[in-house]
DNA sequence: TCAAATTAAATTGTACACAATTAAATTGCG
DNA sequence: CGCAATTTAATTGTGTACAATTTAATTTGA
């Protein structure tokens, strides 16, 4: 019965470890007041400047459950507008606006800061990174 | 500024991964009226049969406002009790109850299934699981 | 000794996450 | 064409997560 010992499970670690990087992002993240899941948003947007919710949520792995409210929360904070699309009044499209892109630059240095903090080599980071994407490739 | 493009980063793969996982878990679990966080913190007491909410904590990386109402829930099923220990009233103590350690064997054939489903040769699960908990080690 | 500090669980409030349903728009087929 | 099937966002309901606060019990130090 060792298959089920906490210390043998695969997806433990996973989970553990993607809300304590999740924690440690916290703190930067306070200071654009923005959550984890708005700023990889954020990140999205600072890449496409315009995205529809759909295709938004097929880059996150998200619904538009989660991301209606959130997507309403950024609007309000003047980061994004919410927009019908014209061809096909089904489609929200989202689009950063001027504020939100000056926010990439406060933002800037986040990504490094949290790599150092992890203490990987090139090595591993890279095999994780392989690993991770090999994974999510098949979920 | 690609350190901000989402494919760059670390965290995300790994917090979409663990999402996909947990999903993955999600029919089986529902046979067992579980949840995820219930499951874990089932595995917990199918080690330990007996533990204090804090040293709970301590294993799941979960604090009492996510466990108090869990385990109120799992109280409910007539999975565990929940009992403030005499030498010290601060704590309570949660056991498993015949009933939870009858769960154990509707449970034991989940790990397997969702190792077999991940498709990762034995070296890739174990430099994965290697690399999973060094991170969680520093965080 | 006994008030201050510490510890632990519970509570409160906010923000995801996602299954399931709803409602509106569009597509496709007979 | 016209209606059924599909697609999309929004809504509803449940269950985490976690920061911050509260309350009660215990420990500690002047």
């Amino acid at each position: 019965m060792d298959s089920l010992k906490l210390s043998n499970q695969m997806c433990f670690p996973l989970y553990a470890t993607s809300k304590g990087i999740v924690k440690r992002y916290t703190p930067l993240l306070n200071e654009l007041n923005l959550t984890y899941t708005q700023y990889i948003t954020m990140m999205v947007l600072w890449e496409r400047k315009q995205i529809g919710v759909k295709q938004l949520g097929d880059h996150l792995f998200l619904d538009s459950g989660t991301l209606t409210p959130l997507l309403k929360k950024l609007e309000i904070q003047g980061l994004l507008t919410r927009t019908r699309s014209q061809a096909d009044e089904r489609n929200l499209i989202v689009e950063i606006t001027e504020q939100g892109e000056l926010l990439k630059e406060q933002a800037a240095h986040i990504p490094a800061q949290i790599m150092k903090s992890l203490h990987l080599n090139e090595d591993e980071a890279a095999t994780l990174y392989q690993l991770l994407y090999k994974l999510l490739g098949q979920l």
